[in-house]
DNA sequence: AGCACGCCGACT
DNA sequence: GTCGGCGTGCTC
């Protein structure tokens, strides 16, 4: 008997199986989907056996599988046919899906060592009249402490060993007793109470059927209520019998959603989110499998939790880019939804207050089934948004606050009331510049400016992490006159500190990485601790502060300058998702947009809460210029170290390209990348505009074949990309 | 990915 | 003469 095998390694050029031969103890005991140690280049490693056959037509002298891993297969049936389907639609190597679909403790790797927690406890093993005897004969006080706590608790946590249990052992009066534990333990805090759902919900309720497979899309307005319906379905399913899956983008995950379904589910639910620990993931994972839970709530990768019989999977926010995995493997999580769903015949629900244009496309094309809920849940109503031109107000002085967003800001303070202020720039300034001879302190792995982080004082790369201590001089031509532009959240928390002397606090990647400080600055703000809350995007999402009737974007236009098609899109719905942060409760919320584009569509529509007419005007665009959802999008990344070989290369892969596909399909490039050289890689890509090209997948996987063996030329396809 | 093999420069 | 730099190629 053989067995097919991928093996751990990621690397293009062993994307393939390898045929060993089972020997004959674990003939009958390997099945498909097991982890293995196998020998490999005289060394033993880990991988996935995904066949076994009877016999092996190659002249290869072969080897025997070395040990088993596991004692069950770590792949079911449903993992190893999802990753078929996903290598159907993106061109990755088959390890990293299956890689990607478990916690690192499953994953086949050889040197990690992570494994079960037990506690162990003594506990008696005779009855209590023998335990009591013993302890009036016994003359050692640490032995009659021991039992007589025993006989109280019936069990007792032992850390360390000490004479006494050991000779109680010996003696055979107690027995170890072993436990799993979990190591993750959610908190619940007991402020969220489960509210009765008002007619709207229960009409958008009613019209899931949860008895097969469709998507739909619930498009609702910020504060709708759209949690609620989640939790609503998700109930109804669990009542079936069934399971569910709820997909949250990761930075809303800490900790309010959890909270809210914790308090409504209870021990029913496991939570994958980057803010577990390896140990805590596995866990987690086990009391999955174990079919103890019934709910998964969780970031993109846990669209993958092994969970059976699922009766819905909801993606919330399902515009979000962080749905789509940035590395390989690229995949959507919308799309594993809509693979998994089928293949349970559930319901797959996503929803959004500013539904990604795609989604919204295919349901009025009735692709997905249109949901909506129009009207703000409870006493809240939508905020009134105000448009500030900061051309205007440079002429008063103001760059950083306009005159009436300092004053609201004010007023809110006296009331006792909360603000919170989007930036969406983190660091202090972003770039350096000499003012005698015009040059900008760069990075020098990178085409990026240093940004100045001045907690650290360091001027940083926020691409490779490059970082120099304050550069006081100019590098170029050693003058001193050196001035920093542009506004980060370390220099508006400064400013905020100076002018109103208010509590501030600051939400972005630089105080928030250390475990649990997302959730810390949650709590602290949530009980106002602080006034003002200022942070990147991640404080756009989710949060919900009934105190909070103010929110200022500071800088409309740093996503609507980013050169992508889609920052029309993402402008619009970042300031449609945070100005939904103000006016939660019976306090009426107000929204303060400061630009220098105060025309662009994207905001007018984004003050007028209109995403309708947004979605309409945004349509034509893409019509006109060939872009989603008209037409789709395939980018190949061509990388080297080598400036002209990858320029050489990039060029031959541009000609393959127009050669070969259909003459529908449109070829642009290769052009140098946005960021064209990071960490002294240059970046070149070709984008492939296609509406339907049968040639595409083949054309892609012979240039994927003759470059995996390249080691000076790197080509990454990404299917559907987030960023062009 | 990681290791052996192999072909050229600066040293005990 | 040898140690060791890392380019190349292979792994069931």
């Amino acid at each position: 008997m053989y067995a097919n095998v991928i093996i751990e390694y990621g690397n293009k050029a062993v994307d393939r199986e390898f045929t060993y031969v089972i020997p004959n103890k674990y003939i009958g005991v390997i099945k498909i989907g097991h982890r293995v140690r196998v020998p490999f280049n005289n060394r033993l490693i880990e991988g996935f056996v995904l066949g076994i056959t009877n016999e092996y037509k190659g002249d290869y002298e072969l080897k025997e599988i070395d040990s088993l891993c596991d004692l069950e297969p770590i792949l079911n049936e449903e993992m190893l046919y999802l990753g078929d389907e996903i290598q159907k639609e993106i061109l990755c190597s088959k390890i990293s899906i299956y890689q990607a679909m478990l916690p690192k403790a499953l994953k086949a790797k050889h040197d990690t060592n992570i494994g079960i927690k037990m506690n162990r406890y003594i506990v008696s093993n005779v009855s209590k009249v023998e335990l009591n005897d013993y302890i009036n004969n016994c003359k050692y006080d640490n032995q009659k402490e021991i039992l007589s706590e025993i006989i109280k608790n019936d069990r007792v946590l032992v850390k360390n060993l000490n004479s006494g249990i050991n000779t109680l052992i010996k003696k055979g009066l107690i027995k170890f007793e072993y436990e799993e534990v979990n190591r993750y333990q959610g908190n619940v805090s007991g402020k969220y109470k489960i509210v009765k759902l008002n007619e709207d919900q229960e009409m958008v309720v009613e019209s899931v059927n949860l008895d097969e497979f469709k998507p739909y899309l619930l498009y609702g307005i910020t504060g709708s209520g759209k949690t609620e319906v989640y939790m609503e379905l998700i109930d109804r399913v669990i009542k079936k019998g069934k399971t569910a899956i709820m997909l949250v983008p990761e930075i809303s995950l800490t900790p309010q959603i959890v909270d809210r379904f914790m308090t409504k589910f209870g021990s029913e639910i496991a939570i994958l989110h980057s803010g577990l620990n390896e140990y805590e993931k596995y866990d987690e994972y086990r009391k999955i499998l174990s079919g103890k839970v019934k709910i998964v709530v969780g970031a993109r990768s846990a669209i993958f939790a092994p969970l059976k019989n699922i009766g819905i999977i909801v993606i919330d926010e399902e515009h979000t880019s962080t749905y789509k995995q940035d590395s390989n493997p690229r995949y959507h999580a919308r799309d594993v939804a809509m693979i998994r769903g089928k293949y349970h015949n559930a319901p797959v629900l996503l929803g959004s207050a500013t539904p990604s244009l795609e989604s919204f496309a295919r349901a009025s094309k009735g692709v997905y089934q249109l949901l909506t809920l129009t009207k703000r849940a409870g006493h809240g109503s939508l905020p009134k948004i105000e448009i500030v031109d900061m051309k205007e107000e440079a002429r008063y002085g103001k760059f950083i606050l306009s005159r009436i967003l300092t004053e609201k800001i004010w007023e809110r303070l006296r009331k006792g009331e909360q603000i919170i202020l989007l930036l969406n720039r983190r660091g202090y300034s972003s770039m350096l510049t000499c003012r005698d001879c015009g040059s900008v302190i760069k990075c020098p792995n990178c085409d990026i400016s240093l940004t100045y982080h001045k907690s650290s004082n360091t001027n940083r790369c926020h691409y490779c992490n490059y970082s120099i201590k304050n550069i006081s001089k100019c590098p170029v031509c050693g003058s001193s006159n050196m001035k920093d532009y542009g506004l980060g959240t370390e220099k508006l928390e400064e400013e905020l500190n100076k002018i109103f002397g208010a509590r501030v606090i600051r939400m972005d990647m630089d105080t928030t990485s250390r475990k649990g400080m997302h959730e810390k600055i949650i709590n602290d703000f949530g009980e106002h601790k602080y006034d003002i809350l200022l942070g990147t995007q991640m404080i756009a999402k989710g949060l919900d502060f009934p105190k909070v009737t103010l929110v200022g974007v500071i800088n409309a236009d740093s996503s609507l300058n980013v050169p992508d098609f889609r920052s029309s899109e993402v402008t619009f719905g970042l300031l449609s998702q945070v100005s939904g942060r103000a006016g939660r409760s019976d306090l009426a919320g107000e929204v303060v947009i400061q630009t220098y584009n105060p025309d662009h569509y994207s905001i007018v529509y984004a003050k007028d809460h209109d995403y309708y007419n947004f979605y309409q005007e945004e349509m034509k665009i893409r019509k006109t210029l060939s872009y989603p959802p008209y037409f789709y999008i395939t980018l190949v990344n061509i990388t080297s170290r080598d400036y002209d070989l990858g320029f050489k290369e990039a060029n031959k892969i541009g000609e393959f390209l127009r050669k070969n596909l259909l003459t529908d399909t449109r070829v642009l490039g290769p052009s140098m990348a946005n960021v064209f050289k990071i960490n002294n890689v240059y970046h070149y890509q070709c984008i492939i505009k296609y509406k339907h090209d049968e040639k595409l997948s083949d054309v892609l996987k012979k240039i994927d074949d003759v470059y995996k063996i390249n080691p000076k030329v790197d080509v990454s396809i990404d299917v559907n990309p987030i960023r062009v």
